[in-house]
DNA sequence: CTGAAAGCGCTTACAG
DNA sequence: CTGAAAGCGCTTACAG
């Protein structure tokens, strides 16, 4: 059995009452027994339990946090954003990998809820209405990172797709291109998806190039279905100069599949990614990316969040910054 | 305030030794009466407590993972395996990020002993026997991921480095090669440093080839070392025919320096890397590689773990297959 | 089959 | 400055 306050108190021949004041720096003791408390919890080793002040504080320290894949580079940049605020700020974090299927996130959230977490911090993935009823229910405040939704008192921490996915394209355009074709993420995705085709088309039209369809393939994000994606995109838009990829690993995807074509990266085409993961520098040649500022993303939602548990008030939201990291697939377009 | 077990007490009109029994699944009460505190439970939308049932229980339910960096691709898919199993069983997860800083260890260890943890992994680093002391005292069982110790009352999972390092070069050796460079790790790393090296020394020496420390340089596991290491090696080994990287991040780097200087990958030079993580499918060409299968290690660790807070009977060590995935950067010598 | 009571390890009024 | 007591939300003998 590890020692209670119970067994200081006793050695310290104290109350557990006075025990309880001076390890929480309350006032009300002498010099004297503060350092005879001390004595004894250091003679008898006594850790508290933070089980049981949970309960009668109503406080856990603990936060949830739920992504689709812990285990992509996306991901894991965030939690490790978000773990160290957590930890600097006394508060611990419990893990939830959701593979984006809503019986497993429901699932969690119930587990969430049980175990008294004092937050919750809901990444990269739509925030479902079955999500937020359950959530309203739960009564804890909760951010949401690298996504966002209509309810405008939930706060959330992205950088603005549009936009981002605009400069990239016009990046393009700046550098002489015209013939740019879009490796895009899900077509459905509203978070994600839509808004940087969105981007994409827009740069297009302000500046004076017509979209054409068959410069624009789909896939998930992800490598595997970005090299079918340009595949396809090799085929129908085979004079395509530059490309515009929805994520770095579709970027990587391109690289891949050009180098497969004997295409030369950026001589003969020069690519764009978006995300800016640790991968981007890894790539031969290093990619030229859309930089989104994860680890700080997770860090200021984590610290958005803990202010919420503290303070009870609304947080705002934020957009964070992104940025052009130029590296070298890209290329001035005839050079 | 949410119900308690009291509120559906008083609304099922029975006791709350009752309605826990109904909740626990335990025998004693009638159909009628479990229908009456199941409609209760409904109506209020009663959740339980974890916190007051692990307060009594002693058991919490949660399990703690300590990793250098949860951010790499490496540690991030261990977690993915230690994750889904956990969850499969009833276990919540909480993630420590300890830098590899000793002080930050500690701290973790005392925060998830306050937080009465069942049970712990702890990944990837030496073991110091400050963290032994503190383990032993917490308690709780715990498993080693990815790492290993002398001490024999605890178990890990890992691969075996000596035999994995000794096979990727054989494998080099056996495709004509005699001019094998290291790309090593830390080289004062007990566990993935050392071995690796060892592995690397007694296959060139099993085939009658000659050491040469100069086709050995250290970096330590990741991209910026590795490049760094093998801008070394081209130039005090500019002859060297394959190289084999202690970990995939340096096969990278030398695949990226290697075409800065115009060497061609496999053609000139051949690679094999270390870990098998998602980045080897990505490279161009796609490493081939000494495959860990982290996923698996995970889920392995976190299975032993939770069988040893339940059946509280000690568990064995376990070491996992490696193999070797052919892919596009080892060539045999000459051809 | 069911309930009253003790207790898990703490914190916090309340009283002195 | 200090202690006795109630209580956080549960589980579990014990008694009936």
């Amino acid at each position: 059995m590890n020692p209670t306050i119970k067994d200081v108190a006793k050695k310290a021949n104290v109350s557990i009452a006075t025990v309880s004041r001076v390890l929480n720096n309350l006032p009300g003791y002498s010099d004297r027994t503060k350092a005879k408390v001390y004595r004894a919890i250091e003679e008898i080793g006594y850790q508290p339990n933070a089980i049981a002040r949970g309960l009668i504080n109503k406080r856990t320290q603990t936060i949830g946090v739920m992504f689709p894949t812990v285990s992509s580079l996306f991901s894991s940049e965030i939690l490790r954003g978000v773990e160290d605020f957590a930890q600097d700020n006394g508060y611990s974090v419990v893990v939830c990998n959701t593979d984006s299927d809503g019986k497993r996130t429901l699932k969690y959230l119930q587990v969430l809820r049980e175990k008294q977490v004092d937050g919750l911090i809901f990444s990269s993935e739509v925030l479902k209405d079955e999500y937020y009823k359950t959530l309203q229910q739960m009564q804890i405040p909760y951010v949401l990172v690298s996504t966002e939704c209509q309810y405008d008192n939930v706060p959330y921490v992205k950088v603005d797709d549009f936009q981002a996915a605009y400069d990239a394209v016009e990046y393009l355009i700046r550098y002489g291109h015209r013939k740019i074709a879009l490796l895009s993420g899900t077509k459905h995705d509203t978070i994600a998806g839509i808004p940087r085709i969105e981007g994409y088309k827009k740069a297009l039209e302000q500046h004076g190039i017509p979209v054409n369809e068959s410069y624009i393939a789909y896939g998930d994000f992800l490598f595997e279905t970005g090299c079918k994606a340009m595949e396809e995109l090799l085929t129908h838009a085979p004079d395509l100069t530059a490309i515009f990829a929805a994520s770095d690993e579709m970027a990587i995807a391109a690289i891949s599949v050009a180098a497969k074509h004997g295409i030369k990266v950026p001589d003969e085409l020069s690519i764009i990614g978006y995300d800016d993961l640790k991968l981007a520098r890894m790539s031969v040649p290093p990619l030229t990316t859309v930089r989104q500022p994860l680890y700080e993303m997770g860090n200021l939602s984590c610290q958005k969040l803990i202010r919420m548990i503290q303070t009870e008030e609304p947080e705002s939201s934020m957009i964070m910054d992104h940025s052009i990291i130029e590296r070298q697939t890209v290329r001035p377009f005839g050079s």
